[in-house]
DNA sequence: GACGGAACTTAGAAGTGCGTCT
DNA sequence: AGACGCACTTCTAAGTTCCGTC
């Protein structure tokens, strides 16, 4: 419960009994700073890029690139013209003067004999000795066991992702603007340590140096460096495991449980405001509605052109939604159709309160389709809304509030306590299920799919056959159980798992 | 209030490892 | 032994929120 990976005993958590507000978040901290993933191995003599059909020795460093264009071939990525586009553009960035009078068209490029190389290379660590394997596993435990850890006031902590990210081609989702741009290997120049200052302060890789150390314990990374994509930092950070984690994630639950005390008198309060005579309020009042009733994100304004055209509730535009006064026997119909949070696009069709319609239909007057839904709204207005609502109160805990009590509410109304194991873990899944409908989380269908859907037909019509030679009736429950097993494989596959907004257990 | 940067959480994709079936 | 399916872990992109500055 205190939030302790390992240690003594404790029934509260430790942030109850002594709540810092100076935003210390640390007396030591001790690491040994990232561990940077191996430099370029050059490929052997015989493995050849070849441009416009003749072999071309390329220098190190447009090598390395080339490698990370190949080892890509078969992903889809390669097929997108932008990928292409910037991959090729950052590319001839690196190449020498002499390389970039020959390597002029991505088209005359041929990658394959590269891109197999790496395949066989892959296959060929698949098809290792066990003795082999577990060599190779120990020397990564080592790597763990030397890096992978820190000291965090006293306590041995699991670091979340020691490891710099290593370079390759940026794989942004949806159609990212700048998928495909070179992601650049991050040296110790690039890296500032964080630290405490009466710790034994981390090496740098020999040769090298930091970029910074600095010693600030209002703060809880470890390491960090700016990426070249979006220039944005990025962090080294504990684990979830970690007692630090464990606690941030404890207090935003604590914050929802404090929600529900409060939520039917926020509830009351936008219900009213939806017929304010202030147009700001009244889309206030609407957006916080979807907020708490779909369970949508706030919805942050975005750079345009820098990240993929996605939205949540107050940056909702006119394109997004089609009002229908009359839909399959509901009234006040809103069809949402919008991509969220990494292109997962949202569509859902809701009857709503006559005034939500209303609004809508008035928000919506003498607009483009591109014009802003809630154009004198803004997460910020609504959070500092919601600020005075309740302390610690803002948009996304809506969201953490409404999936932990359906979570709550399903596994109430779907379990008896006589339930065999099997028969309670069938419920808790389909708890689970609507709450990851309620968050909209979803996940592609995996590459394995079609193949597998195939190898369960293949099985399915080999057993009837043979079925139908012995036993004609046995075709009836065949159908059913091949219909059953269909619909548990596409159930399964389409909204398994749901994030952090319900699980506290992890 | 606008803006930009910093810090931190959330999320899907990809990789790994392991048990089972053939 | 190899293929397959599944659960679990790792990776890192993509969000939210907060804060300082003008």
């Amino acid at each position: 419960l205190c939030g302790w990976s390992h240690g003594s005993v404790c029934f509260y958590p430790r942030w109850e009994e002594e709540k810092t507000n100076d935003g210390v978040k640390w007396k030591q901290l001790e690491h040994k700073g990232p561990y940077f993933v191996p430099l370029y191995e050059p490929l052997p003599d015989d493995v050849q890029f070849y441009y416009d059909g003749k072999p071309l020795k390329l220098s190190l460093a447009t090598e390395e690139i080339a490698t990370f264009y190949a080892k890509m071939l078969d992903h889809e990525y390669t097929t997108k013209e932008i990928f292409q586009n910037n991959f090729f553009n950052d590319w001839r960035k690196e190449m020498t003067p002499q390389e970039q009078e020959v390597i002029k068209q991505l088209d005359k490029c041929d990658f394959r004999e590269i891109h197999k190389y790496f395949v066989d290379k892959n296959e060929a660590r698949k098809a290792l000795s066990k003795e082999e394997k577990q060599k190779l596993k120990e020397e990564a435990d080592k790597i763990q066991e030397e890096y992978g850890y820190c000291i965090l006031d006293g306590h041995r902590e699991k670091i979340g992702n020691f490891k710099t990210e290593p370079p390759g081609l940026f794989r942004g989702r949806g159609d990212h603007p700048k998928m495909g741009m070179l992601k650049k290997r991050i040296m110790p120049e690039d890296v500032i340590i964080n630290c405490s200052k009466d710790s034994k302060i981390p090496e740098p890789p020999v040769g090298h140096k930091w970029k910074e150390v600095r010693f600030d314990n209002t703060v809880t990374w470890l390491a960090s460096w700016t990426e070249n994509i979006q220039n944005s930092l990025k962090y080294i950070m504990l684990n979830p495991s970690s007692k630090l984690k464990g606690e941030k994630d404890w207090q935003k639950f604590e914050v929802a449980r404090k929600l529900k005390d409060v939520v039917h008198k926020i509830r009351a309060q936008y219900q009213a405001d939806w017929k304010s005579k202030e147009m700001k309020k009244r889309q206030r009042a609407v957006a916080l509605y979807f907020i708490d009733k779909l369970a949508l994100r706030a919805g942050n304004e975005k750079e345009e052109g820098e990240t993929a055209d996605t939205v949540g509730c107050c940056s909702l535009r006119v394109e997004h939604i089609k009002l229908h006064s009359e839909l399959d026997g509901q009234e006040h119909v809103v069809e949402f159709d919008f991509l969220g949070k990494d292109s997962i696009r949202y569509y859902n069709k809701v009857s709503v309160e006559k005034p939500v319609f209303k609004n809508l239909q008035l928000f919506m007057k003498n607009k483009d389709p591109g014009d802003d839904l809630f154009d004198r709204l803004s997460t910020v207005i609504l959070n500092k809304h919601l600020q005075k609502l309740m302390n610690g109160l803002t948009a996304k805990v809506f969201r953490t509030y409404n999936a932990s009590i359906t979570l709550q509410e399903q596994l109430k109304a779907l379990t008896n306590p006589e339930d065999s194991v099997a028969g309670k873990l069938l419920s808790y899944n389909r708890a689970n299920r609507a709450v990851a409908i309620l968050c909209n989380h979803q996940r592609s269908t995996p590459k394995t799919f079609e193949k597998s859907m195939q190898n369960l037909q293949t099985k399915v019509t080999q057993t009837k056959r043979r079925a139908l030679r012995f036993a004609p009736t046995l075709l009836i429950s065949l159908e059913w159980e091949k219909r059953r097993m269909k619909n548990a494989v596409l159930e399964e596959t389409a909204l398994s798992k749901h994030g952090k907004e319900s699980c506290g257990i992890e």
